[in-house]
DNA sequence: CTCATTGTCCGGTAA
DNA sequence: GGACAATGAG
């Protein structure tokens, strides 16, 4: 057999690849992890060992692997595919088609919980909420309960929701949970517990569940040694990426699939460890060699052939200040003479003017914008170079932040849809209806309690008298969802159907309608690439995708662009230029994250993910003022920001400091002429007095 | 009961 | 500068 595929390994990802798997055929490894830090090869890695094991006669179908994004999951199988061809030749193509149980852990949990329904008193029809209908719904339960009417102001939607999401996800108690993430809200303990129980019933009645139960009915599925043993037996082989950013809920699932870590695999780093909001925690990572006995063993990938040594000196540095740590620093061969760059300038304007400036120099020169990348903390610290980059022409794609599936008029055609497939689904409905004139919360309630009362809600549609007012509308309204129904359109023509439908009401609420047009014939030719609604309303709910509806076109996949992304979004990812927006305090660490020091080292991570995602040239870009918002366009009140406290003065040495634009020689004059003012618009009055 | 207006608070990362 | 809650007019 050929097995030069693991000469090009080094030996540490040897050991990751080959662990356990010197027996051919049935043979299973024990628990194993493995310590992969930024650019050490861990995708490639990880996608050797699933390629080792298939080539050591693994059945494909029997591998389940879990990534943390369905993107990063199809890389994964191509990589597999492209190893398992050069070891077994065209026919491998079919072995990994058979790689079916790959994507992300709701993705894998949605799937098993429709196979597994019946069995835990689950409709398969479930429709699933994503977090805006997650918190629509607890909206809707807190007011049923007089809480939106209290004295003192109890916590909004979103609080609530992120307080249960915590709540389940850290498998941690209500008091705990307010008490060390919501100290504001543990007055109201009681009536949260209440909310819960109501907004959980809420969600069953109405057969819908939210991302956290995907996990949560998961979980308690596998509570039952039978059905964990069923559904473990289905997978010889677990491997789990990035480990770092699972949680506790995460971690209880795995271990109830393969209680003794055969077959277990985990990669991960804790130097990028981004998700603690998400109820994430490094103990897993820490605490899973000694979960099992004997305890799994350890690989450590520590050799980085991303960066070069100048930018990797850097990150260490950074990373080096963290007051916990327990991977090693990483070591490059990768010399170059070229220090990060720590450029200061005036405003966002500038910084805007200066990585639009670099990008087309760096392409001049032969790197191609989609090698560059811009990466800031938050989304939208990204809009005044998005303004510069459309002026000059410059295309871009951005990742993260808002999604095109967060605009109304998207997810208003996504609720007729899903109304359709789940008529139970309250929220979905609640939404739809209110987009008829005449009908507001009231009306839309009463028609949904009439409808609940049926067999067949829809068909009882017919049935429940006109609300005032409606009309025609309402009509129209009433025959679409019945002929979504009967289902005689066929997918994907019958989006096309709601289209037709929602067309006039768009009209009608948007003064912008042409351009949310153009979003919802997008949305129709994406819902082609899937093979039923059922699957378009899951996937797309679990792995919304990344445009954004205000770039400056969808550029083809063929075309040159730049990429725009949060660092969150930028996980796993390398381009050889990349730029840092914003690396003041207040932005990289948020200024909404300097609560508790937990908080500060996860910015920290943050900061060292950048920065570790450049291979030959890093630039942290630093506004000097910032002006605040709530002010007219020509006011000029601002505030002054500083450097990251991640990079004090001890740090510098590992920066080249720059100043942009560069000052130049006649610079006196030209500042004395800049402190000139001129109220031009009162000599203009003065004209005519 | 709906719809438009005013007032107040808040601002983030994402399956 | 936007989301959400309370208020008032039809």
């Amino acid at each position: 057999m050929n097995a030069g595929y693991l000469e090009k390994l080094n030996p540490e990802q040897r050991l990751a690849v080959e662990h356990g798997t010197e027996i051919e055929g049935s043979h299973i490894s024990g628990p194993l992890l493995v310590i992969a830090g930024a650019g050490s090869g861990k995708t490639n890695t990880l996608a050797h060992r699933v390629a080792h094991l298939i080539v050591k006669g693994a059945d494909p179908r029997r591998i389940l692997l879990m990534t943390f994004s369905r993107r990063a999951a199809s890389e994964m199988a191509r990589r597999v595919e492209r190893i398992c061809t050069q070891v077994l030749g065209a026919n491998a193509g079919i072995i990994t088609d058979a790689l079916a149980w790959t994507g992300t852990f709701h993705g894998i949990g949605a799937r098993l919980l429709r196979d597994y329904a019946e069995q835990i008193g689950l409709d398969p029809a479930f429709t699933i909420h994503d977090r805006e209908d997650s918190a629509d719904l607890m909206n809707l339960v807190r007011h049923e309960l007089g809480f939106s009417k209290t004295e003192s102001r109890f916590p909004t939607k979103g609080t609530c929701l992120a307080i249960y999401s915590r709540v389940v996800n850290s498998e941690t108690a209500l008091e705990q949970i307010l008490r060390d993430a919501f100290p504001w809200c543990a007055a109201w303990e009681k009536q949260l517990r209440e909310l819960f129980a109501a907004y959980v019933e809420a969600k069953q009645v109405q057969n819908v569940l939210d991302y956290d139960d995907l996990l949560l009915y998961w979980a308690h599925m596998v509570h039952e040694p039978l059905i964990a043993d069923d559904i473990g037996g289905r997978f010889d082989h677990v491997l789990v990426d990035e480990y770092q950013d699972t949680n506790r809920l995460q971690s209880s699932i795995l271990m109830a699939l393969k209680p003794g870590g055969h077959g277990l695999t985990v990669v991960g780093d804790d130097a990028q460890s981004i998700y603690s909001f998400r109820a994430a925690t490094v103990r897993n990572i820490l605490d899973f060699p000694g979960s099992f006995s004997p305890a799994a063993n350890v690989v450590t990938l520590d050799r980085n052939y991303r960066s070069t040594q100048p930018i990797l000196a850097a990150a260490n540095a950074v990373i080096d200040l963290a007051s916990e740590r327990f991977t090693k620093n990483l070591r490059t061969e990768r010399q170059s003479a070229e220090r990060p760059r720590l450029v200061t300038v005036r405003d966002e304007a500038d910084q805007a003017r200066y990585v639009a400036d670099m990008v087309l120099e760096n392409r001049e020169g032969g790197t191609r914008l989609k090698q560059q990348a811009v990466l800031f903390r938050a989304s939208g610290h990204s809009g005044p170079l998005e303004i510069e980059l459309t002026r000059r022409n410059i295309p871009f794609v951005k990742f993260g932040g808002l999604k095109f599936l967060d605009s109304a008029h998207v997810k208003d055609m996504l609720a007729a849809l899903r109304f359709a497939q789940n008529p139970r689904d309250r929220v979905a409905g609640f939404r739809l209806m209110q987009l008829l004139p005449g009908v507001g919360p009231s009306t839309a309630q009463r028609v949904l309690d009439q409808m609940s009362e049926t067999a067949n809600p829809i068909g009882a549609l017919t049935d429940i008298p006109t609300p005032a007012r409606t009309g025609d509308d309402w009509t129209s309204f009433v025959a679409t969802l019945q002929e979504l129904q009967t289902g005689k359109a066929g997918w994907p023509a019958e989006i096309g159907l709601v289209r037709r439908w929602y067309e006039p009401h768009l009209d009608r609420l948007h003064e912008d309608a042409s351009m949310r047009q153009a979003d919802l014939i997008q949305l129709e030719q994406i819902a082609g690439g899937y093979p039923s609604r059922e699957r378009f309303l899951t996937e797309l709910t679990l792995d919304p995708p990344d445009a954004t509806s205000d770039q400056a076109g969808v550029p083809l996949l063929d075309e040159d662009y730049l990429i725009l992304s949060t660092i969150h979004s930028a996980k796993g990812q390398e381009w050889t230029k990349v730029f840092m927006l914003n690396v003041v305090d207040g932005c990289i660490p948020s200024d909404l994250g300097v609560g508790t020091s937990a908080e500060i080292e996860e910015e920290r991570r943050l900061l060292y993910v950048a920065m570790t995602r450049a291979k030959d040239s890093l630039d942290l870009v630093l506004p000097q003022r910032f002006f605040t918002h709530g002010q007219n366009a020509q006011g000029d009140r601002h505030v002054y920001a500083s450097r990251s406290r991640f990079i004090p003065a001890t740090l510098l040495q590992f920066f080249e400091v720059c100043g942009w634009p560069q000052v130049r020689a006649d610079s006196a004059a030209m500042a004395q002429a800049r402190q000139v003012r001129v109220d031009v618009g009162a000599r203009m009055r003065g004209m005519w007095r």
